[in-house]
DNA sequence: GTCTATAATTTGATAGAC
DNA sequence: GTCTATCAAATTATAGAC
């Protein structure tokens, strides 16, 4: 049974997809109502303005992502494990949303205030506390090779995500096709989790 | 003997400030103004509009991030000590310029077809090709361990320029204060060699 | 060169008919 | 709910005096 896509959701897709590649302050709300098929008359009735229209769409995109990170990290297995399931995980997630990364970045910076609150409800943090923890307990017991955890955690996120948030910038200087990129990105779970094993193991 | 800056120059290194910050989208003529001690008129009169003053910008810090890069790749040292000078110098580059990384992947990202032609005069190819071959003569002689360079390069630059870009993010998701975040990145250029040599080294 | 004042354009938001 | 028409505010750009 197909139920067809409420306007409300058509629009909220339509925003999603202006907002994530535009940022809130190069997105249009004409661009906007285009996408969706619809006028600008029609945004405001849903939602009052482009500032709440936004407030809505990160909020979703955020909370996925977040989510996305919790279940990783909250499982009860080996460490190294954890890891490459984090890093099949996060890369797939990413591969199907590849401007996501950039966006969320780029909002947070131009207004980390907006979010230290809405963050602070979503209590990543225990979590996160319970993997560095974990890692901890595997350099004591010489399971693997001393490293501040949270370096550790910047270097899983950064060699998963960096790639495409610079996509566009390593594809312009190198000159590199859409294809080629799809070849190496082809690879690139496999290859980051190599090279964290590595460095992890004595 | 000190020269006053010409207003040109304080314009540029207002408009610099103010771009870097917000984005071209982000970014308002009248607070280019105000931050540079002048009136929106005087900006029109040096350059022409918008987008001029922002290509000028854009191109000399362009450029000097490319020069940066350059300079460690083309020296005649051996691999790990090329990789590890890359790491210190760009890690320093940055941290002079945090806000630079997360600009210009945005700004590329937001117009790509806007540099190519740009970048491609930069002739950056032929510098990183030569260095990608010297990894390929490395793994040869079984020095270090196998990794396609373009991911080994990748690696490198994310591990570097990751935590800078994400670093908003970062504190709001963890609630770490700046002093926090400082003692953290105080060590970050060891621990990214120290990473970067064992997933290396066989 | 630098300013004030203002034009021209873009853009978010609303009024009101259907 | 959806549209057309329009307003109000913001923002880039220019004219013209000094």
């Amino acid at each position: 049974m197909i139920v067809e896509p409420s306007t409300e959701q058509i629009i909220k897709e339509a925003a999603k997809k202006i907002f994530v590649r535009k940022g809130f302050a190069g997105a249009r709300m004409q661009e906007i109502a285009e996408e969706a098929g619809i006028n600008k008359a029609l945004l405001h009735y849903y939602y009052r303005s482009k500032e709440k229209l936004f407030e809505g769409i990160f909020s979703e995109i955020f909370d996925h992502m977040i989510g996305q990170l919790k279940q990783s990290v909250t499982t009860d297995k080996p460490l190294i494990q954890k890891i490459e399931d984090f890093v099949d995980r996060y890369i797939s997630t990413i591969e199907q949303n590849p401007y996501i990364p950039l966006f969320i970045v780029n909002e947070i910076a131009q207004n980390p205030d907006r979010f230290v609150e809405k963050i602070k409800s979503k209590q990543v943090f225990p979590e996160l506390a319970g993997f560095f923890q974990q890692m901890l307990g595997e350099m004591e017991r010489g399971n693997i090779r001393e490293i501040p955890p949270l370096h550790l955690f910047l270097n899983i996120l950064g060699l998963c995500a960096f790639p495409f948030i610079a996509k566009p910038m390593v594809k312009a200087v190198s000159g590199m096709d859409e294809d080629t990129w799809e070849m190496l990105m082809k690879d690139r779970k496999k290859e980051v989790k190599t090279f964290i094993r590595r460095a992890l193991m004595a």
